[in-house]
RNA sequence: CUGCCCGUAGCUCAAUUGGAUAGAGCACCAGCCUUCUAAGCUGGGGGUUACAGGUUCGAUCCCUGUCGGGCAGGCCA
């Protein structure tokens, strides 16, 4: 991990300062200069300057003088007075008017709505880029699903979020390492390679009764395929030894597994991590091509197991049992979670000397904050909020600030075809893989579907709909708004990079400022998107975007005889262009050239 | 029983985080191809933001209660 640097932040910093100042940002330095004249004990407060509703209330509209009537004991429309007055005029502006109870509305003038053309030509595929994030370490954790068989639809949804989530995080000038945790080291793994050796034993004629509990998938066969294929009959061991001193399965179904994985254990030796580390390799290695296929790259691969290797599990227990914070009882070891607040106190280390997940969690929690992270961010899905208290409990036990971590919960989506749920049960191993819909959706479907509603919402994956090639689907009505711009430039046959420096005062039509409008209105989304981790607003942006490139090109022919005007048309859908394909990238969807 | 999340048009969802007259897409109705991709566009109807109170200049958003739905509450992960 390279050493966070300021030097890496200035040479960011620089990038970024080179692209003339965004409307939106030149208005903010006016606003701010005329509420340090009128009140000058008031010039730190926050001004928030947005778009109206309505066209009527202008291009941007400010609460400022609601928000000083208070503090300044005055009359809000009198304040707001006073500062359209201290605002004189700016050729930015059109018209500055009071309006309702207080609000001051901003009317552009065409030539500042429409320079935003020539800065989304400049500035390119750094359209849009920010440096809120200063450079700032931040990671960003998901998907982290037990690598004990495919990733089934419900992780797809995590993986979506989480890489875009990281992109628009690296877009606002964040440091982002993204990372993949393994969970190497618990009773799962064990049990998945049990699972494998029981259908090794299989294949050559010892029939073990295979546990309803064990894993079911074909994967496991296949397998011990490879196994079998490789080595030969070198770990068959006689049924009865497997099944010695064996609980029975329907009576204690838990006790029975864990007998036969100690038995596993006994009779192969070192042996079994062989077998263990073979499944491992495995699934982990699938899971891997699966995500790179979906687009999704994680810079590290966390291992659980790594943790212990390290004795970070147990020095990071020292370290409670130093605070004060642990103690023993029923001979197992508790973490005083109550003190901090959570409900109850919990297991670190059970009864029989195993340590519980949640010992290795913290553990890893203290890792991150010692990598000097300036936030981290665990995408979990939703069915895991009540881990959040006392996951937090243990970093401020710990001595460690608690505010630098952040959860983003993803619920779950649920697949419907022909308007009928899909069924995705995990216990029967017949749930509906990542792959499986990578396949019958296409990677671009799958990941606008993925994050088109916010993550903490219920997600209806309509497979007809991200399937049909028609305007319902939102995927292929963005990506045909910029194939259509790809086939207009290419009927006009020139150079698009030399549209950067067209003059843009042809376009005064309604559709084309409102056009330029929403091309500024970028930069703010992807803000937000940031701010809130939330992605979909790039999603939902990108179709207004496309929605209203379609109403213009249906509306005015761009390829007029007028050079003047068919020069400043093509730099504008250059530029809805270049948007498009940007929030494309951050949500990982191709920009294709022609459908 | 307790805690967290959610409840917005017939359906799926937004709403610049407390702003002005709550918006899109489906579906429904009526239109637009001699024109750069009709894989598109234009117009129309459709709402007591679950319900009842409260906080203030202003509430879908914040607080309280009720109803309804989801998820959690292991020495499982």
């Amino acid at each position: 991990m390279p050493p966070a640097s300021a030097a890496a932040s200035a040479i960011i910093g620089a990038l970024f300062s080179a692209p003339p100042r965004m409307v939106k940002t030149q208005l903010l330095g006016l606003l701010r200069a005329a509420l340090a004249s009128v009140a000058p004990e008031q010039r730190d407060l926050e001004i928030v300057l947005e778009r109206p509703r309505q066209a009527a209330h202008g291009d941007y509209a400010t609460n400022l003088a609601l928000q000083l009537a208070h503090p300044l004991r005055a009359n809000p429309r009198e304040i707001a007075r006073h500062l359209v007055r201290e605002l004189g005029s700016s050729p930015l502006l059109a018209k500055a008017e009071v309006a309702g109870a207080g609000f001051i509305n901003l009317f552009l003038s065409p030539d500042a709505t429409r320079q935003v053309v020539s800065q989304v030509l400049e500035a390119g595929r750094d359209f849009g880029r920010n440096n809120l994030g200063a450079g700032r370490k931040v990671q960003v954790e998901f998907v982290s699903a037990n690598p004990t068989g495919p990733l089934h639809v419900g992780h797809g949804r995590g993986a979506a979020l989480g890489a875009s989530l990281a992109q628009v995080l690296a877009f606002t000038g964040h440091a982002v390492t993204r990372e993949y945790y393994i969970n190497d080291a618990g009773r799962q793994m064990d049990i998945l390679a049990l699972s494998t050796w029981l259908r090794y034993l299989e294949l050559h004629d010892v029939w073990v009764p295979f546990p309803s509990n064990a894993y079911q998938g074909g994967y496991v066969i296949d397998m011990a395929h490879q196994i079998r294929d490789a080595h030969g009959p070198r770990y068959v061991h006689p049924a009865p030894a497997v099944l010695a001193g064996v609980p029975d399965a329907a009576t204690a179904p838990e006790a029975h597994l864990d007998a036969l994985i100690a038995n596993a254990k006994d009779l192969l030796g070192e042996d079994y991590r062989y077998i263990h580390s073979h499944a491992l390799t495995e699934q982990l290695a699938d899971c891997r091509d699966d995500l790179v296929e979906f687009g999704v790259h994680f810079d590290v691969w966390f291992s659980e197991r790594s943790l212990f290797d390290t004795a970070l599990v147990q020095r990071c227990l020292e370290r409670l049992e130093r605070a004060g914070q642990l103690y023993t009882q029923d001979g197992a070891q508790w973490f005083r979670s109550t003190a901090f607040g959570d409900e109850k106190d919990r297991v670190v280390q059970r009864e029989n000397g195993e340590y519980t997940y949640f010992a290795s969690d913290i553990a890893y929690h203290l890792n991150k904050y010692e990598r000097g992270f300036d936030r981290i961010i665990d995408v979990w899905g939703a069915d895991h909020h009540g881990y959040i208290p006392r996951v937090k409990c243990a970093v401020r036990a710990l001595g460690l600030d608690d505010t630098k971590l952040e959860v983003a919960l993803v619920q779950f989506a649920v697949l419907y075809r022909d308007g009928q749920k899909t069924s995705m049960s995990t216990r029967a191993g017949e749930y509906v893989t990542l792959r499986e819909l990578r396949n019958e959706v296409g990677n671009d479907a799958a990941r606008f579907f993925y994050v088109l509603r916010k993550s903490d919402q219920h997600l209806d994956f309509d497979l007809d709909l991200a399937k049909s090639e028609s305007t319902d689907n939102p995927v292929y009505y963005v990506q045909y708004g910029h194939a259509r711009v790809c086939s207009v430039l290419a009927q006009w046959g020139g150079d698009a990079r030399t549209l950067a420096g067209t003059d843009l005062a042809a376009l005064s039509g309604e559709r084309e400022l409102g056009l330029c409008a929403r091309l500024a209105d970028f930069a703010d989304v992807v803000e937000a998107a940031a701010r809130d981790y939330s992605p979909h607003l790039v999603a939902h942006y990108l179709k207004d975007l496309a929605a209203e490139f379609h109403s213009f090109y249906n509306a005015e022919r761009i390829l007029v005889d007028d050079p003047a005007l068919r020069q400043a048309r093509l730099a504008l859908v250059a530029g809805v262009r270049q948007v498009l394909r940007n929030g494309l990238r951050l949500l990982g969807v191709s920009a294709p050239e022609s459908m």
